[in-house]
DNA sequence: AAGGACAGCAACCGCCCAACC
DNA sequence: CGGTTGGGCGGTTGCTGTCCT
């Protein structure tokens, strides 16, 4: 027998939440903040345990919690996520601002599961149910990504990442295209000592590019960079593609931001500050951060619609011999992505503290 | 209209781990 | 250094609403 339940213990009430005690824990926590959560009852009022109001106050009364279904964009994403992340919805979440660990769980569980075994694919590994499907995976993956369509091409991270890498998580060249797979996630998951220190794989990392087409190169984790992006990412044009057209600087990015949401005196306020911070490299403006993990200071956005949740830079090999100021004979790939709501009117304190900390 | 099947979701359970004593 | 406690997380349960027969 596990250890019984601190509700059972202490003859407290379970089951629903009423409108009153939501009311009670909902001000209770907006007055005085989130401290002890086992105290949390007795100050509030509440016949509960502990656990309980933590558990309601993430679920369902925070006030930053996102309703609704989930757009297209954040099922994508959940998908790729959970292909590198498998069932750690808690890290999935994190990548999904205003989306609970418990909601996505139960959208996994009932939609996405269901829809991935239509699909042919199995929910467990992503591979493909039978050789069949898997011929129709395959051509669904090359047809998604080679789309290119003004950089604004919907393609979810880890099948554009696939495309470029091989059963052990190397880049393979073209040819390949292969699911994500256990081997390249080990790669993220135990990058330290095997510690399980991986923070935020997908907002950034590098992988060293091939100089020649069948010179493999590991891919790194750089996660010292996730200090600067902080979230995850939804659409990443073709690895292989470098004819993805309207580019924009970060600053640009930022100042295009601004316009857009140049009514919220707030955000404006947010963008002065961003600015300070973009207005050089953001590379250097982290550098004492990633001096040693990250090879050059240059990167680009490909992103344009600002209305997308997250965007995702990536800079080819030509780009950064043209642009950086690399001082490194390797030559590498970057990807990145930061949440564009930190930039939005969404603009939240917390999201800025991302930047706010470099 | 009734009730059985099913889906979606809120909430609980139990384990793990870090912090604290 | 071992025990205790609190918080976090993933798995699971069970309630409720909807659909179907």
């Amino acid at each position: 027998m596990g250890r019984h339940s601190c509700c059972v213990k202490q003859k407290l009430r379970k089951g629903l939440w009423s409108p009153e005690e939501d009311e009670k824990l909902f001000n209770h926590i907006t007055r005085f903040g989130v401290g002890c959560w086992s105290s949390v009852p007795k100050l509030a009022g509440l016949q509960r345990c502990g656990k309980s109001c933590r558990l309601r106050w993430i679920n369902y009364l925070r006030p930053d919690l996102k309703r609704g279904m989930f757009s297209q964009q954040e099922e994508d994403l959940i998908i790729s996520l959970h292909e590198i992340l498998g069932n750690r919805w808690a890290q999935i979440a994190a990548q999904l601002p205003g989306r609970t660990d418990n909601e996505i769980k139960n959208f996994w569980n009932s939609c996405l599961k269901k829809k991935l075994v239509k699909q042919g694919i199995d929910p467990a590994t992503h591979k493909p149910l039978s050789t069949d499907d898997q011929k129709e995976e395959e051509s669904c993956s090359k047809r998604i990504i080679t789309t290119t369509e003004n950089s604004k091409i919907q393609i979810p991270f880890s099948t554009a990442l696939a495309s470029s890498l091989n059963d052990s998580g190397y880049y393979a060249g073209d040819d390949n295209s292969n699911a994500i797979t256990e081997a390249s996630r080990d790669i993220f998951m135990t990058s330290n000592n095997n510690k399980p220190t991986f923070l935020d794989p997908l907002s950034s990392f590098y992988a060293d590019f091939p100089h020649q087409p069948n010179n493999y190169h590991h891919l790194a984790p750089v996660t010292a960079v996730t200090n600067y992006c902080g979230g995850g990412f939804s659409s990443m044009p073709s690895l292989t593609n470098s004819d993805q057209g309207g580019h924009v600087s970060v600053t640009d990015q930022f100042m295009n931001s601004n316009k857009e949401s140049s009514s919220n005196n707030s955000s404006s306020n947010m963008y002065t500050s961003v600015t300070g911070f973009s207005s050089s490299s953001p590379w250097d403006a982290s550098a004492e951060n990633i001096t040693n993990k990250l090879v050059e200071p240059f990167f680009q956005f490909s992103a344009i619609k600002c209305e997308d949740l997250y965007k995702t830079s990536c800079s080819s090999w030509e780009e950064d011999q043209e642009h950086t100021h690399t001082n490194t004979a390797s030559s590498s790939i970057h990807f990145s992505t930061y949440p564009l709501t930190s930039l939005s009117e969404d603009l939240t304190a917390a999201n800025f503290d991302v930047f706010h900390h470099i």
